[in-house]
DNA sequence: GCCAACGTTGGC
DNA sequence: GCCAACGTTGGC
């Protein structure tokens, strides 16, 4: 039997040319593939849990930051892509009988009203110490204490 | 488009 | 196992 914990709390980034919050909000729930980052894929594979809170954000835009909510609706799983050569996450060290790569699914939860930039965060100490805030924080998942993602 | 910050790779 | 070279991310 799982143990059950409180719920956890993260940052997804995302580039909305690739996939925005829209595209979620028309798919309701898509896996969140094509993850390479082994720090980012060890959330996945080993913190995240049904249920559990996602901020998305939107890196690469002008300006960045929070477009909205999301969710982990999925356990685990292998990521598929790094099996297909012909998809541009392929990896051709992940085997199928052991998988390099893992990732959930997130499903919509809301888009803002209010598009919440990076610079509104840095500017308010409520979101101190939040690790997007931070330079060179190029991780594409992060964790989100309760306290910020509640702010948010 | 630039470039700083960071992750990964591979020669040794 | 070190570290230089290289690739990528992402704010600006």
């Amino acid at each position: 039997m799982e143990k059950t914990r409180d719920k956890k709390y993260w940052l997804m980034k995302s580039e909305p040319s690739d996939y925005s919050i829209d595209d979620l909000k028309r798919a309701k729930c898509e896996p969140w593939d094509g993850v390479r980052n082994y720090q980012a894929r060890n959330f996945m594979r080993d913190e995240m849990r049904v249920g559990d809170g996602v901020l998305f954000y939107h890196s690469s835009t002008d300006p960045p930051g929070i477009a909205g909510i999301a969710k982990v609706c999925s356990k685990p799983y292998p990521d598929k892509t790094a099996f297909d050569k012909s998809d541009k996450h392929f990896d051709p060290k992940s085997k199928k009988d052991d998988p390099t790569w893992y990732l959930v699914d997130v499903c919509f939860v809301k888009k803002f009203k209010n598009f919440i930039s990076l610079n509104e965060l840095k500017a308010d100490p409520r979101f101190e110490g939040m690790m997007v805030t931070k330079k060179g924080s190029r991780l594409s998942i992060q964790p989100v204490s309760k306290k910020h993602f509640d702010g948010i």
